[in-house]
DNA sequence: TTAATTAATTGATTTAAATCATATAATTTT
DNA sequence: AAAATTATATGATTTAAATCAATTAATTAA
């Protein structure tokens, strides 16, 4: 991390405010920002490993993450993205726990770190807070156990078609609409949708000949969003 | 459900209260406690119901429950078990959503079912209660993001050693300290593991004969704990 | 107590997806 | 700009586990 020359603004006037911490007032905020560090993490940089002990949340200002999990033989098990707005870690500070995953900046990421203590103390007196979390939390539980089911019943290609979806819904579109957010190299898609790189490719082409999306390089192009639904085969 | 002359004590003078409800003091137990309606559901009886408005607490007084989800085709998923002196239902009423998913009792159990409001109130004058609810959120989440990786990258065998220490962690042995304190039927082991009957059979044998377990009837015999870890491949 | 369901078992066959093996293209590093 | 590394691509082969099929055992209902 390089901790330099950019000007994160204090929480009190921060255009993520839609986010989690928007239920704090003025004095809240204060408070949060008081003594919080900013960085900028590159591309491929850590940001906090898996197991390691947990001192800080993460405020995620500009950039997009990936949380990720170590399974059988090392292999990587991707199972949450976050972006602007998203904060990191409050799960692992609130349960005096290690941290459960590892995130990784996907591209080149501002990043607000505020300390357990000052998070800690500011949750206490918000109840509103709490509940913000608690909801927070059961939503990803909720996506978690559904990503389960996907990956216990579903085929690849339901699989593969589902992860291009979550992309869809955690980065949206180019300002054309049609162009995926997002970069990922076909082994961190497989890392999603839980299978190999190989099968990933020829069920990537498969999409595309089926002609629900456009391969252009790095780029997917999602051509027919409707039949990409059909193909994940979602029923709620 | 049956309404009828059971005698679930007050939330005061609960022998269950190491759960998560022990952090309210006497006053708040007491309000929790009040217009609660104590029910007895049948073996195989449906609690609550995937998808409908949640309404209630249910805080299980005693016996066995299951927590699953439907999947593709209407498959099952068993996603959590749950037993004296947990509680279901809260992530729904603190986010107002449906239930997530199905609660079917698996033995006789005796539940009691305090109103929405009534924890709501409770909840919000009660900072520690949301912490633990939180932390029993975060803990969950963990166990279902590990669940995930384990369907996603083990084998139909170490699924099923998993699910039998699971089985183990959840409900313990009976006296002998060597049979499992629960029965579930070979489908529902596999609903659990996300695999087929047939292959749970045919995979329960196979542990049998490498003498890590002992299949009598109904029951399941814990013989080699340490070899049945082994099994499951899990590395934390 | 018999009939009807539901659960457990075992064998044979199929298949989806992993693995293995290379080849080529695209980045990065030197 | 060349070398090295990493990512993408495709074909051939293997394999774990699902599916299909049929039998027996155990519950539950009539």
């Amino acid at each position: 991390m390089k901790k330099n020359n950019i000007e994160i603004p204090s929480c009190t006037n921060c255009e993520n405010s839609a986010g989690i911490l928007c239920s704090l007032n003025i004095k809240e905020k204060t408070e949060l920002s008081c003594g919080k560090l900013d960085g900028i993490f590159k591309k491929g940089e850590i940001i906090f490993k898996e197991g390691n002990n947990a001192y800080n949340l993460f405020c995620i200002h500009k950039g997009k993450v990936k949380l990720s999990k170590l399974g059988k033989d090392g292999k990587e098990q991707i199972v949450r993205f976050a972006k602007s707005g998203d904060i990191l870690g409050y799960r692992s500070l609130l349960s005096n726990e290690p941290y459960h995953g590892t995130a990784t900046a996907m591209v080149e990421c501002e990043i607000c770190i505020i300390s357990k203590e000052v998070f800690q103390k500011v949750n206490e007196d918000n109840y509103k807070l709490s509940l913000n979390l608690i909801q927070l939390l059961s939503k990803d539980l909720k996506s978690a156990e559904q990503h389960l089911i996907d990956v216990a019943q579903k085929t690849v290609k339901e699989r593969i078609a589902e992860a291009l979806i979550l992309l869809v819904n955690s980065f949206g579109y180019l300002e054309d609409k049609i162009t995926l957010n997002v970069n990922l190299t076909r082994s961190e898609i497989a890392d999603l949708a839980g299978t190999t790189t190989e099968t990933t490719i020829r069920t990537l082409s498969q999409l595309s000949s089926d002609n629900v999306i456009k391969l252009e390089g790095k780029n997917i192009l999602i051509t027919n969003f409707k039949k990409l639904v059909q193909s994940s085969n979602t029923y709620d």
